[in-house]
DNA sequence: AAGTGGTCTAGACCACTTG
DNA sequence: AAGTGGTCTAGACCACTTT
């Protein structure tokens, strides 16, 4: 993080993209700590050759994409994944009276083996490659309600074991933010209604075939490229999936 | 929209929130029509006696939430919910492959009545107001899919009748914002997994007890004020639910 | 050619945090 | 008091659309 802008102001110019692109490479290379803090907006304008107002535009794009964070009189920091972001961005499910309450993880079953040919599509790794598969159960108000199923490429967690993840103090993603330098900046979901198989009828304690809520993402990191393949089972008997349409 | 900024800086400046709310009060008074042009950005300027950089950031976030667009070199306009955005917005329904695609509908009923507790509750109406109810069946690739019940309150809409619902040209939501000013700007929804009733399961030639997809949605104009509660029972067999996860 | 939005600059002044 | 981000200004120049 060291030069001005190498761009030979390509006719279209856009400056402040090129900043953007900068910033982001400076985070996804670590070079700026998650939780760290940014050069001023001021310094950061002299290295780019920029005017301010130009790094200000860079800057708010990211803070309004979450990998930044804006303090007044103190400065710019590298977002952290904890746990009121993972609340806020990814855990959708709320009870029916609309309460949020940060989920109990218990732990069901740690394995490596090889993805199916539908897990490594999602993931978009070629073949059948190695993986993690973690099977979650998560508790809200004392009741079992979520069933996750958790698919990771092993080659993106390298010398992952049961011990390391059972251990982690934090969110999983922020797990993954730390050890491996694998920023989750988004997710896309694929919802539908059926009727639950059994291991999920046994871990959340239902008779066979109640309808259940199935949730499939898939968590990407920069450049949309995937990184976690998740199937939720939901037991919406006292819970709900919300969700925003704010324009887009 | 007339003068200039009345606001007696009121120590916290941010003007630019001042413009933004006297844009937002044309458009919602219809001062401008949907569809129509703004002023162009130096007249507002001059109007608000505000600079130039000042209207940008409010008409920015007015584009943003798609309540204005912009087109270089031609203007500034006013949204229209037309079929493109209902589709972007608030139609999260896609084939298991990702298709999307603009549903038929089909009216199954069309009654004026009271709105049961919830509804009004929903609605954030006092008592047991007159509400219009529907009833709408729609189709994908030839297959209905979607049931969907639509409670408004009868206040909102005076004078809405079958024929004039049914003969709209374009979107539900286009017809509210055309035919009585009422522009949806947002929702929520709370989604789970239940077992269909005996109406979904004649409209979407089900066996009963299928598992299927309960939508509940609240429509939003400004000010976060209700419009539409709709509960939507979607066949997932050939379909999704599809979320995007950006940070918000 | 005239008018619109789009980008960028250079700087003033304010609000807030820290030493 | 010094340093940071937050707002606002006044203007230059560019890209695009319309006449």
């Amino acid at each position: 993080m060291d030069d001005a802008l190498s761009s030979g102001r390509t006719g279209v110019s856009v400056l402040y993209l090129e900043v953007k692109r900068q910033l982001i490479a400076d985070i996804q290379s670590a070079r700026v700590a998650p939780g760290g803090a940014l050069p001023s907006e001021s310094e950061l304008a002299k290295r780019f050759k920029v005017s301010i107002g130009t790094v200000r535009r860079a800057v708010d794009e990211l803070v309004a994409e979450k990998l930044l964070i804006r303090q007044q009189g103190r400065g710019t920091f590298v977002g952290r994944q904890d746990r009121a972001r993972f609340m806020f961005q990814f855990f959708k499910i709320a009870g029916r009276d609309g309460s949020r309450e940060f989920p109990t993880v218990r732990l069901h079953s740690f394995a490596k083996s090889r993805a199916s040919l539908e897990e490594a599509q999602a993931l978009k790794l070629r073949g059948t490659p190695a993986v993690f598969r973690i099977h979650n159960v998560l508790t809200l108000k004392g009741r079992p309600v979520i069933h996750d199923h958790i698919v990771i490429a092993a080659a993106m967690f390298p010398g992952l074991t049961k011990t390391i993840f059972e251990r982690r103090d934090s969110t999983i993603y922020a797990l993954y933010q730390t050890a491996y330098g694998v920023t989750i900046v988004g997710a896309s979901e694929r919802i539908r209604a059926e009727g639950c198989d059994e291991l999920t009828a046994q871990l959340l304690d239902l008779p066979g075939g109640t309808p259940v809520l199935r949730i499939e993402r898939v968590a990407l990191t920069f450049n949309q490229q995937p990184v976690e393949y998740r199937i939720s089972k939901v037991d919406t008997q006292d819970v709900d999936y919300v969700a925003r349409m704010d324009p887009t």
